[in-house]
DNA sequence: TGGGGGCACCTTTTT
DNA sequence: GGTGCCCCCA
């Protein structure tokens, strides 16, 4: 880091005016909002209004100026891209100088931070390792396990969202509300929540949640600690402030207090993790809060052109919960934004697909584009049709490079060489590859280890000296442990890579995957070396480990000319020229599931996920729905998203050319495919589409001959003591086909399905009486 | 102990 | 279409 401070080297930088270069071009609102340094200040900033420019100007100016070090700002944004970012910006307004911005983070890397340096305040050590969803998930089923709590009835999954819950509201076990400990295992919730935390503390570990909770919990009990850090941070910033939950409020008003120098900056209407426990309340609130704060409202979008502007904003206005706001704009109208319908996915793709082709064609780049979706299985259609084209692209997010079982294996062998006492590590790779350890021999070994209250792998040691565990299990076991010792002893002197390989190698865990001739092998390679490549880019295995439990691949996004397929949240703070925004259908997108759980209040932050989703256009958004849809592997009719409807008409082109739906003005009409020599006619939907077309209906299920009955997995087989089904009859079954009921026996019931021709009796269906 | 067949349930969205 | 669980057999 340079010696220099920032403020002369700003100032030692020639200028015609009297004002430093990086307030050039900004306008009054954003200037405000950058020079307004001291007191709380909340900028509602709407969708390209320039938010981050200011964000990074501000930073840049309380730097250049004098007020503050790197190290006194307290900076929090939301993902590590978007600090990184930041880091980046500021660094190119100030000079080099700022490398070390050593508080710019996430919630969750800052807590990481703060709670390695106060981890004996919370019980913890120093060294605690960050748990993971899946370890978390596994832990919470060894409770219930040994609770003896139904996991079919309570799932871990749901125990797991109820605890994320409370730790979103920092709510301890011990200030769970009454009614919340009936939401599992008949009252018990709260006890196992205590159990869970108690589990957590014995194996050295935090989850997620645990990172900010037992930061304020550090905070709330130590004022000396809390005092350190209010003299540390001059300045706080906080950018989407808009999906703070609870407990990040609580972190946040705990650390701002110290100076008063708070900055939020936020947009109510693109508040789009309420699943999450964010609080839209804490933006409305915040002048209540931090009494005599000013605010300053962004309302010149600078990103997309009128259209674009109109329909997102025209879809907003349906919301009733929100501050209001005119977002306006001098840019040209430009194109309207398109709406298309298509006959089913595959159209969808292939249009999608057409539509890139003919862009690049004028001259655009690949990285130009952007494919949204609401939930991560659409992304499936896309890559299919973009892998048959040749187009490039790169998912963002979808399944993580690092909770990939093969990763999280290696991983688990690494831990468990750092801390013998990770008991979940060992659990995880004891018997992976096959060392003839089954079950039953990591039952007793976890029983000794819970009565003689040591780690499991200390418990094996000890039953290796008897003989409670025999044969191939005992020949593995004490063949295993001497690995870990051997690689323990390496680990001292090799580089952490170096030794990952050591380990993949002797342990015989390569060789499994080598050995394995499923199609998917080879890629589990190929990502276990682009493992060990990637530690040797951290200077230890704790910073390695650290960073892979904070870091989401959204964030390892790479430059390249590619297109970006990603969901809508992944989306935000990002924005490309052409937008397209695939699947508005009722039940996909808003979700089913989220309005069931959340009704009105979830259609809105739906309706702001649309709304964002569109915003992030610069010069062009198409927008398609489906009339046909597959769903957990059946085929569903479905109508056109209400957003759809919302949309205002004057900004927006109905297309319908491709595909066929009849949904109303604008959408009604039978066309063909638009690219016939592109396109494979073979389909299924292209199949059902002629079928349906013949026959004249206007949307077709997939049904069937005209004979046979649906029948599902699972199907009632007796109603009232009397089967539903009688031999001879004729079914068809979404995964097996056609068949023929063979038995009718009581409860069960065979069924011959005739599948690629060959009679075959596949499945027999158990069902209850209603 | 481990593999294979047969089935149920499934999926939002992420730090 | 994919996974994870249960049950049965070698």
């Amino acid at each position: 880091m340079s010696s220099i401070p920032l403020s002369q080297q700003a100032s030692a930088r020639p200028r015609a005016s009297a004002d430093p270069a990086y307030l050039d071009g900004l306008n009054p609102e954003q200037r405000k909002a950058v020079e307004t340094t001291e007191g709380p200040v909340l900028v509602l900033a709407g969708a390209g209004t320039g938010k981050t420019r200011v964000l990074t100007t501000r930073l840049a100016h309380i730097l250049a100026t004098g007020k503050a070090w790197p190290s006194q700002i307290l900076a929090v944004t939301f993902t590590n891209k978007a600090a990184r970012e930041m880091k980046h910006r500021v660094g190119s307004i100030i000079g080099e100088a700022v490398e070390g911005l050593p508080w710019l983070g996430t919630f969750h890397s800052i807590s990481a931070q703060i709670l390695r340096r106060h981890a004996e305040l919370v019980g913890l050590k120093q060294s605690f390792t960050i748990l993971d969803t899946d370890d978390q998930l596994r832990l919470i089923k060894q409770i219930l396990e040994a609770e003896n709590i139904d996991a079919k009835r309570w799932t871990p999954r749901y125990f797991a969202s109820l605890v994320d819950g409370w730790k979103n509201r920092a709510m301890t076990p011990d200030r769970i509300p009454e009614e919340d400990k009936w939401k599992f295992a008949d009252g018990k919730a709260g006890d196992l929540y205590k159990l869970y935390q108690e589990r957590l503390s014995v194996l050295n570990a935090c989850d997620f949640g645990d990172l900010l909770l037992h930061c304020i919990t550090v905070f709330q009990e130590n004022a000396d600690v809390l005092a350190d850090f209010h003299r540390k941070f001059r300045y706080v910033l906080v950018d989407e402030y808009q999906d703070t939950n609870v407990a990040q409020y609580l972190w946040l008003r705990l650390l701002a207090r110290g100076s008063n120098n708070l900055c939020c900056v936020g947009d109510d209407d693109q508040s789009i993790y309420g699943w999450r426990g964010a609080e839209v309340d804490n933006i409305l609130r915040f002048e209540t809060d931090f009494p005599g704060a000013a605010v300053i409202r962004l309302e010149r979008n600078y990103r997309s052109t009128g259209n674009i502007l109109a329909a997102a904003s025209g879809l907003i206005t349906a919301n009733k919960a929100r501050l209001g706001k005119t977002l306006w704009t001098e840019d040209d109208p430009g194109e309207k934004v398109q709406v298309s319908g298509l006959w089913d996915g595959e159209a969808e793709a292939r249009f999608v697909a057409d539509e890139i082709e003919s862009h690049v064609r004028k001259g655009g780049k690949h990285d130009d584009i952007a494919v949204l979706v609401r939930a991560s299985w659409q992304m499936r259609a896309f890559e299919d049709r973009f892998i048959m084209l040749g187009l490039p692209y790169k998912v963002i997010g979808g399944p993580r490079f690092f909770e990939r079982a093969e990763i999280r294996d290696a991983l688990a062998y690494l831990r468990l060489v750092r801390s013998e006492a990770d008991d979940l590590a060992f659990e995880r790779v004891i018997n992976t590859p096959k060392r003839g350890i089954g079950d039953t021999s990591v039952q007793k070994i976890a029983l000794t280890a819970r009565s003689a209250q040591v780690s499991m792998a200390e418990a094996a040691r000890l039953m290796t000296q008897t003989d409670e565990i025999r044969g191939k299990a005992r020949t593995g076991l004490i063949a295993f442990l001497k690995d870990l010792d051997r690689w323990r002893e390496q680990a001292e002197a090799m580089r952490h890579d170096e030794l990952a390989e050591v380990i993949l190698d002797d342990s015989g865990y390569t060789a499994m995957w080598r050995e394995d001739k499923s199609p998917q092998a080879a890629g589990r390679l190929d990502n276990l070396k682009e493992l060990v490549r990637s530690m040797g880019e951290f200077d230890t295995l704790e910073s390695f480990l650290e960073h892979i439990a904070l870091v989401t691949d959204a964030d390892r996004m790479e430059d390249g000319d590619e297109i970006s397929i990603m969901t809508l949240h992944a989306a935000k703070g990002l924005e490309f020229p052409l937008v397209f925004l695939p699947g508005w259908e009722e039940t996909v997108f808003p979700s089913q599931r989220s309005m069931d759980e959340g009704g009105t209040a979830a259609l809105e932050e739906e309706r702001r996920l649309a709304y964002v989703g569109i915003t992030r256009a610069r010069e062009r958004a198409v927008i398609t729905f489906t009339a046909n849809r597959m769903i957990f592997g059946r085929w569903q009719n479905v109508i056109p998203s209400r957003f759809v409807d919302e949309l205002p008409p004057d900004n927006c082109e109905a297309k319908s050319e491709t595909g066929y739906y009849d949904a109303g003005p604008g959408f009604e009409g039978v066309s063909e495919p638009s690219d016939p020599f592109r396109s494979s006619y073979e389909s299924p939907g292209w199949k059902r589409f002629q079928a349906s077309k013949a026959a004249g209906r206007r949307a077709d299920p997939g049904v069937i001959d005209g004979k046979a009955q649906l029948i599902e997995s699972g199907d009632a087989s007796s109603v009232g003591g009397q089967s539903k089904w009688k031999p001879g009859d004729r079914v068809f079954h979404q995964k097996f086909g056609y068949g023929v009921v063979k038995v009718t026996d009581g409860a069960k019931l065979t069924v011959a399905f005739d599948k690629a021709g060959v009679k075959k009796v596949v499945a027999s269906f158990v069902g209850e009486a209603p």
